[in-house]
DNA sequence: CCCTGCCCCTGTCCGC
DNA sequence: TGCGGACAGGGGCAGG
């Protein structure tokens, strides 16, 4: 379900929450949450408990919260996942999988509830590793680290390691523009695969791949070596619009499947082109805005302005 | 390596 | 009403 902005907005719900509070106590409903949890060094629980958290930081649509131990918290939404911020002794959410009990030396004590219809996301305990090129690992609402910064910052340049394989977004101020278009010019695949691809840029899914594709007036299906330079410089600058006014709009939601961390819903839904818009005409021309398979999952585009551009 | 297909899950909605 | 099938915002992995 959620992409990046629907993640920012939770990573931005959550900072003032839990940086500088301490976990108190953990319950796990539901053991398949933590089905990226490696146990070798401990049980999810006994390396959570009692750590006190340093920041909640966000690369794509992953998010982590440094602990004090070195390790960090992973959290991914999957499809359905939700955190939601609860007073003490809120009534159980639907599809509670995973509740955190926490003390805020401010805010005092907090209820932290991860609820997970599909079970596809999860939580988990990593460990830390160094950044490939030395800079932030991801967002954590803090000024980002320039390459050669000297500032003492223990998490800051560190990552989970289940997370290192993961590209950076195209948010993040050490996004590389220019490693971006080489990587486009040696695949061969349709552009919406390598949009989709978490490795080559990430924080993109389904949607916001239709939209910005759009967007730039190109098929899925454009083989991604085939864009030329300004092609690809519009279809990153695309891509960079929609996340950011799908941000400031808090996301994208259909129903109470995506929602903040006070369970409020975001209103980019309105603002949609082609998701969902199967039937209605496209806002440049008029052309049924149609909705085709590709990847085994729905692609929404206007046949007329997004065609597959001769070679 | 790269790419495709399949799997992991539950809930909702639509048509018969 | 009931039931089967399609569909849903993601990602990891096996096998070609």
């Amino acid at each position: 379900m959620p992409e990046l902005p629907e993640v920012e907005v939770v990573r931005a719900g959550l900072d003032p929450a839990l940086t500088g509070a301490s976990v108190t106590a953990v319950e796990v409903f539901e053991p398949r949450s933590l089905r990226r949890h490696d146990s070798t060094a401990g049980p999810f629980v006994d390396l959570l408990e009692g750590q006190r958290m340093l920041a909640v930081v966000r690369r794509g649509k992953f998010l982590w919260v440094p602990l004090a131990s070195g390790r960090a918290l992973v959290a991914h939404l999957g499809m359905s996942g939700q955190v939601l911020l609860r007073a003490p002794g809120a009534v159980d959410d639907r599809m509670l999988r995973i509740r955190l009990r926490v003390e805020h030396p401010v805010l005092g004590e907090l209820w932290v509830h991860f609820v997970d219809q599909r079970i596809f996301g999860s939580m988990a305990i990593d460990t830390m590793t160094p950044t490939a090129d030395g800079r932030s690992g991801g967002f954590s609402g803090l000024e980002p680290m320039a390459a050669g910064d000297r500032r003492e910052t223990g998490w800051q340049r560190r990552l989970p390691s289940q997370v290192a394989h993961i590209a950076r977004d195209p948010l993040d101020p050490a996004f590389s523009a220019p490693d971006f278009y080489r990587v486009l010019a040696r695949k061969k695949a349709g552009i919406k695969r390598v949009l989709l691809d978490q490795t080559v840029i990430s924080g993109i899914g389904n949607i916001y791949a239709d939209e910005a594709l759009y967007a730039a007036r190109l098929h899925y299906e454009q083989p991604a070596s085939s864009l030329t330079l300004p092609r690809a410089r519009a279809l990153l600058a695309a891509v960079r619009t929609i996340l950011q006014r799908a941000l400031v709009e808090g996301g994208t939601s259909f129903d109470a499947q995506y929602v903040n961390v006070n369970g409020e819903s975001g209103y980019f839904s309105h603002s949609l082109s082609v998701y969902g818009q199967q039937g209605t005409p496209c806002a440049r021309c008029g052309t049924t805005i149609v909705r085709e398979q590709f990847m085994n999952r729905g692609s929404h585009l206007c046949p007329r302005c997004q065609r597959v551009r001769g070679s």
